[in-house]
DNA sequence: ATACATACC
DNA sequence: TACTGGTATGTAT
């Protein structure tokens, strides 16, 4: 070890700080020398020291895991092995081939930018930052080893006549918002990542291409473009008025391309195929911002978003929807490209001799036994080119932080005055979302680059500068007197807000279902206690009058229908469960019932609804905590129609057989969505129909003119139609319901080295008890779907788990991890001790979400703040 | 609920 | 001159 230790240093450095040359332009660079250089600019620094530190830790983990991995015996690999392929072929079944969906991203995007508006760099290698941090490097700057993320003195070194230029947001969300009415031209619901990414799903507008007459895919040359490539020579004022205004340009599908000899620029056509209208994509923009996009085209968003690196520089990759295609694309790509397996999960499983993903697939058994069962579900989608087919809207922001890095700051006074103003900055930014959280959490980093946080819940929400800054200021103070050697020398503070509980009556319901999925809280447990804040009996806000939200009819501030429809839905649900109690509603009860209020509401918009008939319906709408009345019950076979012959789980019919109550067969599943029988058995049909339902909702209440904006603050929603609303929260509740089967899933722990034999199931919270069924009381122990509800007859937790998965995921079930998409972002790892195994992995998605908010339509929101922003201007 | 870690842009 | 800022999520305690 000793020795280890020793080697152990060296590898660190090359590990964490080496360079990256993953990304597109750094392809045969002379790593060695880049790596040379940057090791000896950033030697002997805190930095430096630091990432050692973490680097070493991260080999212990290693370390342990491989310990692990020697004391696996054959058996338990060989049961792994035989479990792994259960799910896999789950999993196999689940596959949706039919969703076209396509990842964008500006090339280089602030540089692109930056190069655009000042021709002078167009030929030099540049880089936009700061000497401390650079957000992107151009091309020519990547060919040196200069890439995001980099500092910019180190960038200086591998390259000395990098040019830096200071970061300007705005003007990128401008060109952002540009490129953004273009996304929605393919569709409207598109997912905002960053200001220059986001991910389309292209299905429906090539489903309407079709039709299109040429004239609708035909695109006008920018008149600029064609001056100086063609000579063309329009009227200077012509010219002119374009490169001021690309507002000009004959940009949208309905508008006429006819008019093409108006300006006289050439005109383009594109074919209706999905490569063509995805050209076309890239070639508005390009016509309207002078800057190029990569784009990828696969049949889920984990394969988007590696295609559209595949061509990185202005160009595009499409993955034929086959599982061929799929399969060998998958196999030689390395685990480190897909998203959420980051620089700690590589390297763990490149001690596992895993580099690419075709290594995965092989080492599934030993994965599932070293991993949580989160990070290795992901790792069996990966492997398997599984994803998301859909793309969940943004969902409720849920922290909101400011933090600045400075000088070092040592004197307990100015610290705590620092702190006020960072606390003043926080409410500013939480008063114009009209927010209110319970939790304040700080943040500290140290001069050696160590991270403390601390965080206090209080029982009320709080957003005033004077509310915040007196727990930050508690909890900083803290940290100053228990400073061991005195005094606490900073170089970086934060302060973050979380626990929301929003202002406006906004959310009674929509935040979250994992509250009632989750043990403890789910109807199944019969637990009394509510998981989302607003539904917390503490107060819920600063005022009395908010508090009380939640149990009585909320006042109606602004006439907003809203906020009654919402209260109606409660009440009615809050009688039928247990009287006096809060109401715990299961995720399907829910659902109905907003099925039910977008009905009433809104009934002429059922029509062509994806469903058939609409005779379910009229039923009563109560349900018994495990029973269901019967007019849905017999459909409520919503679970994995994926019958595996013989196999007990996620068999649908099977669990039901086994249900003694309500073991009427059924030849239909009923949709979550709508709410309607669905004739068929076949998941991925039924699946379908989820998806399309899901999509209609989506576009109806967003589409109708762009209140689409409700991921906004509050106040935005409230322009919503009540009933449209609804069918929102029923998607925002799906996808959070995707999401909390990794909950699920991890809150047992991983399964294989457990002795299968205790029944687990659906855990309880915190105490990780199945719930059981009455009607089984006594006999061997008995899990019940929280989705479906049935019965499940199996006691194996993976089996069931999985079986929870399948029902969770309409879309496209693969979501099993918490990875992809729904669910967001799966990073993990688990810490030490049980450690051992676990760790790891997935993570998706995230940001875009927001402070920025940005959707399709919305309004600009508050600082966009990617990354960059550096110290420059904070000293202090 | 709190603290720490990983991840992504 | 000396390694960001914002958000989300997983895991353990």
């Amino acid at each position: 070890m000793e020795n280890g230790i020793a080697n152990t240093k060296e590898e660190a450095f090359l590990s964490r700080m080496a360079l990256n040359d993953n990304k597109a332009g750094m392809e045969g660079l002379d790593r060695d020398k880049i790596n040379k250089i940057i090791m000896e600019t950033s030697k002997g620094s805190r930095f430096y020291e630091n990432e050692l530190k973490r680097e070493q830790q991260v080999n212990q983990r290693i370390e342990k895991m491989m310990l692990q991995k020697a004391q696996i015996t054959d058996q338990q690999l060989k049961k792994a092995q035989a479990q792994v392929e259960k799910v896999a072929s789950a999993l196999e079944k689940s596959r949706d081939l039919s969703r076209v969906i396509v990842h964008v991203d500006m090339d280089a995007f602030y540089a692109a930018v930056e190069m655009r508006d000042c021709p002078e760099l167009k030929d030099k290698p540049m880089a936009v930052g700061s000497m401390s941090m650079l957000s992107t490097s151009n091309y020519h700057a990547r060919k040196f080893g200069v890439r995001a993320a980099m500092p910019g003195f180190i960038a200086k070194k591998l390259c000395p006549n990098l040019v830096i230029v200071p970061t300007n947001f705005d003007k990128y969300r401008a060109v952002s918002d540009e490129i953004r009415e273009i996304f929605a031209d393919y569709d409207p619901h598109f997912q905002p990542m960053s200001l220059d990414e986001a991910y389309l799903d292209f299905t429906d507008h090539l489903e309407q291409r079709q039709s299109w007459p040429e004239s609708l895919r035909t695109h006008r040359y920018r008149s600029k473009i064609i001056a100086s490539d063609e000579k063309h020579n329009e009227s200077d004022e012509a010219a002119e008025i374009k490169d001021l205004s690309p507002v000009l340009f004959e940009d949208t599908p309905n508008s006429s391309p006819s008019a093409s000899e108006s300006s006289g620029g050439a005109l383009e056509v594109f074919g209706t195929s999905v490569e063509e209208a995805v050209r076309e994509m890239r070639f508005r923009i390009e016509q309207k911002t002078t800057l190029t996009a990569s784009a990828g085209i696969a049949p889920n968003m984990m394969l988007a978003k590696v295609c559209s690196d595949k061509n990185k520089p202005n160009g595009q990759f499409r993955l034929l929807p086959s599982r061929e295609a799929v399969m060998d694309f998958i196999q030689s790509l390395p685990v480190r490209k897909v998203c959420g397996i980051g620089k700690v999960s590589e390297k763990m499983l490149n001690a596992l001799g895993i580099t690419n993903c075709s290594h995965l697939g092989q080492q599934m058994a030993l994965l599932s036994l070293l991993f949580s069962e989160t990070a290795w579900h992901h790792f069996m989608e990966v492997s398997l080119g599984l994803g998301s087919t859909y793309i969940p809207r943004h969902e409720e922001r849920k922290s909101m932080s400011t933090e600045r890095t400075f000088k070092e700051l040592s004197k307990a006074e100015e610290q705590l005055s620092f702190c006020r103003e960072l606390c003043e900055d926080l409410a500013e930014d939480m008063k114009k979302e009209g927010l209110k959280g319970k939790t304040v959490t700080l943040k500290l980093k140290n001069v050696n680059f160590e991270v403390k946080t601390r965080a206090q819940t209080l029982p009320y929400a709080v957003a005033t500068v004077e509310e915040i800054f007196a727990v930050a200021k508690d909890l900083l103070k803290t940290e100053i007197e228990n400073e061991s050697p005195q005094p606490l020398k900073l170089r970086l503070m934060g302060v973050r807000i979380s626990g929301f509980v929003s202002t406006e009556d906004k959310t009674p319901m929509q935040k979250s279902i994992i509250g009632f999925l989750q043990p403890g809280k789910s109807c199944c447990s019969g637990s009394s206690q509510i998981t989302h804040p607003n539904l917390e009996k503490d107060p819920l806000s600063t005022h009395p009058a908010q508090a009380s939200q939640s149990l009585h009819p909320p006042p109606v501030q602004n006439g907003h229908k809203q906020v009654e429809v919402r209260w109606q839905i409660k009440q009615r649900h809050s009688g039928e469960s247990q009287a006096g109690e809060e109401p715990q509603l299961s995720f399907f009860q829910r659902a109905h019932a907003r099925r039910m209020q977008v009905q009433a509401v809104n009934a002429s918009k059922q029509e062509e609804g994806c469903g058939e008939d609409t005779s379910a319906f009229t039923s009563k709408d109560s349900y018994s905590t495990v029973g269901v009345e019967s007019a849905t019950t017999k459909n409520r076979n919503n679970c994995a129609a994926s019958d595996q012959s013989g196999n007990k789980c996620d068999s649908p019919k099977q669990a039901q057989a086994s249900t003694s109550g309500f073991g009427t067969k059924s030849e239909t599943l009923t949709c979550p969505v709508c709410f309607r029988p669905v004739g068929t058995t076949d998941l991925s049909v039924f699946n379908k129909h989820i998806d399309c339902c899901l999509r209609k909702a989506s576009g109806k209440s967003g589409e109708s003119s762009d209140e689409d904006s409700d991921l906004d603050p509050p106040n935005d929603q409230l322009k919503c139609e009540g009933a449209e609303r609804e069918v929102e929260e029923e998607q925002a509740m799906m996808r959070n319901a995707q999401h909390d089967t990794s909950r699920v899933q991890a809150g047992e722990g991983r399964p294989s080295l457990k002795k299968d034999s205790e029944p687990k199931g659906l855990l309880v919270k915190g105490e990780n008890k199945p719930v059981r069924s009455p009607q089984r009381e006594g006999q061997r122990p008995v899990l019940i779907c929280p989705v479906c509800q049935l019965i499940q007859d199996t006691d194996d937790l993976t089996v069931f788990n999985h079986h929870v998965d399948v029902c969770l995921n309409w879309d496209i079930l693969v979501e099993l991890g918490g990875q992809a998409a729904p669910p967001k972002n799966p990073s993990a790892v688990k810490n030490s001790k049980m450690a051992d195994r676990g760790h790891l992995l997935p993570r998706q998605t995230s940001k875009g979400k927001s402070k920025r908010r940005d959707s399709p339509s919305s309004p600009p929101s508050k600082k966009p703040k990617s990354f960059c922003n550096t110290i420059d201007k904070f000293f202090r």
